[in-house]
DNA sequence: AATTTTATTGCAGACGTTTGCGGTTTCGAT
DNA sequence: ATCGAAACCGCAAACGTCTGCAATAAAATT
């Protein structure tokens, strides 16, 4: 079922001039007659002509074709930032492929392999929660391949980073539940091996030293999975072990944040009155929820967008590696809803 | 910066044998010798070697690459299809290369343009509410260029498609209500140059014949935006300018649900008890609401995954275009939760 | 020893483009 | 009439891979 695609020779054997000359004409080199530009032109448009990119690549080696790797698509976050991504990539001329790990480290090293076979031009990437072995991707940096990280990023000297102040985020909300009277605030962390986890459990401890409240290690709960039937029985454990009940949860995540929210209502506690929930993403529904939920918002379009201006502009050459020596970090902001509000 | 990757002539050169036999000893063809497939095979591993697969693509006019083009990536919907397809596509060893269109047809038809050139072997696509002219894509098809249409597919006979039942999701979520004991039913419905909007409205309109309600006409109203704001707006109106007011909403998607469930709130009227309300689309926020909302279900997923089957098999000629008479429709499911139980 | 078979490899061209370099016209100037 | 310079165009090679065909060498057959 192939396409019959028109190629410059079918136009060159037309009007009976060489391929080069088409090749020129149609990029309206110098040193070609405006008589055969036009003729060429017109063939090329009448036979609907277009160019074989694929040969284009093969010739130029460069593809035009941007990688990405996520872990999942199906995620509120990602999916917008793979929406600032396609609008960058489209206005530029670039294409966009894509491929999600869902997690999975193999799959990863997969997706890597089968897109350099494909001559893209560069990745961008958000690792999967297995990835603790860089390997895969520093031996690509060290050759000089365009790499750029966002949201989840590694800790590697040669990396480009796109991140958001998750540290700022979690301090401000931690601060706001404070400053609204709540003393005893969990704080429903995620998973310990990315840097997002530990630079926003920083967030909430920086903020509650600085408001000389003494950090309670048991207040502090790790939520592996982030899903909000984890953290609904996981609050609900607490509500039920802990002597001191909480009056306040900060939650790694809205999901969790969610589930907290659920489990206090079940158990017959009125948030915000009798319990405070800030959450961290600001996923779309946040603002939907009975009552609304606070959140910090991370700008996902602009991570995607600025990493892929970030990853064209080393492709393009216009600026070299050495010039970005330290990592971009995009503020956040605290969105204060009716959940934390009292 | 480009990767200096090793090619097969390189291979061959080091061997001192040609670049056709380290080929056909790469790809175990008959009539190598034992002994230099290998050392080929040996060399190969050694310097890291992986088959360039635009010069692959150019050879064979076949890049194993298809195109999805969809309206927009963030979407609860949308992204579980793009899982689906991802899914499918890479475990049959095709790469997926992504556009949006943002609803518009210009860039539609750019994303085909540029698409082709790249020598994509098929399409999936959902088009954009803007598109009333198929023309870009029967074009293609009438050359037997594989396309695959998915959730909003056009009502053109060589067009292959993939939908859900919307009527009869539509049916059932109305008979819900009608079972429920409401009687005055408003259906918010979606724009109308779509073929699921319409769909769901018919399964409306059959659902309240079959139960002998009349259908009021007025208590049809189109949501042409689709988002919660609109359907705010709209549900107020509803219960301001009507004499006769409804007691359940059936809406198109659940954004517009979500902004019924809020009018109704902020109107003081308690859902379920006094208004019965059931969205479309089973998006994940449904059983995080409060009340939880009920909402038929669409497989997404499976939508993609047997999107992709289709085209792949097509592409593959493991089914011929005409053994493909009637369209793929997957059920769809009413998951009743309390927005719409008294 | 001559001939045929078999096993193993190489040549060359193709996929569609681009591009350095050289070739042919044409024309004005001498 | 001759020369030089524009102006215009074509040749051929290259990107990396595959593959039909031919070639060579070695082994087997007569």
């Amino acid at each position: 079922m192939k396409l019959e695609q028109a190629t410059i020779k079918d136009i060159a054997r037309e009007l009976n001039v060489s391929s080069s000359t088409v090749s020129r004409a149609l990029k309206d080199y110098p040193g070609i007659s405006d008589e055969t530009k036009r003729k060429v032109k017109e063939l090329a448009d009448k036979m609907n002509y277009r160019p074989n990119a694929i040969a284009l690549s093969l010739r130029k080696s460069r593809s035009f074709t941007i990688g990405v790797i996520i872990p999942e698509v199906v995620h509120f976050f990602f999916s917008t930032v793979i929406s600032g991504i396609e609008e960058i990539a489209f206005s530029r001329g670039y294409n966009v492929i894509l491929t999600q790990t869902n997690e999975k480290l193999s799959r990863e090293m997969n997706s890597v392999d089968t897109m350099l076979s494909n001559q893209i031009d560069g990745f961008l990437v958000s690792y999967s929660k297995e990835t603790s072995d860089f390997s895969h991707f520093t031996k690509l940096l060290d050759k000089g391949f365009p790499i750029v990280f966002f949201d989840r990023v590694p800790d590697i000297p040669q990396a480009i980073n796109v991140t958001v102040d998750d540290f700022s985020g979690a301090y401000q909300a931690t601060k706001h539940l404070i400053d609204q009277g709540y003393r005893k605030i969990v704080h429903l962390a995620g998973p310990s091996n990315l840097k997002i986890s530990k630079e926003r459990e920083r967030g909430y401890r920086e903020a509650l030293k600085d408001a000389g409240i003494p950090i309670n290690p048991s207040f502090i709960v790790e939520c592996t999975q982030g899903t909000n039937d984890e953290a609904f029985e996981i609050t609900k454990e607490i509500f039920a072990d802990f002597s001191d009940k909480p009056d306040a949860f900060f939650a790694n995540n809205d999901m969790a944040a969610v589930g907290a929210m659920m489990a206090c209502k079940s158990l017959g506690l009125r948030v915000p009155e009798d319990v405070g929930i800030v959450g961290f993403s600001n996923w779309q529904f946040c603002s939907i929820l009975d009552p609304t939920l606070s959140s910090v918002s991370q700008p996902g379009f602009n991570i995607g967008a600025k990493a892929t201006e970030l990853l064209l502009d080393i492709i393009e050459k216009k600026i070299s590696i050495e010039e970005i020596h330290n990592p971009v970090v995009l503020e956040t902001e605290l969105l204060i809803r009716k959940s934390s509000v009292r």
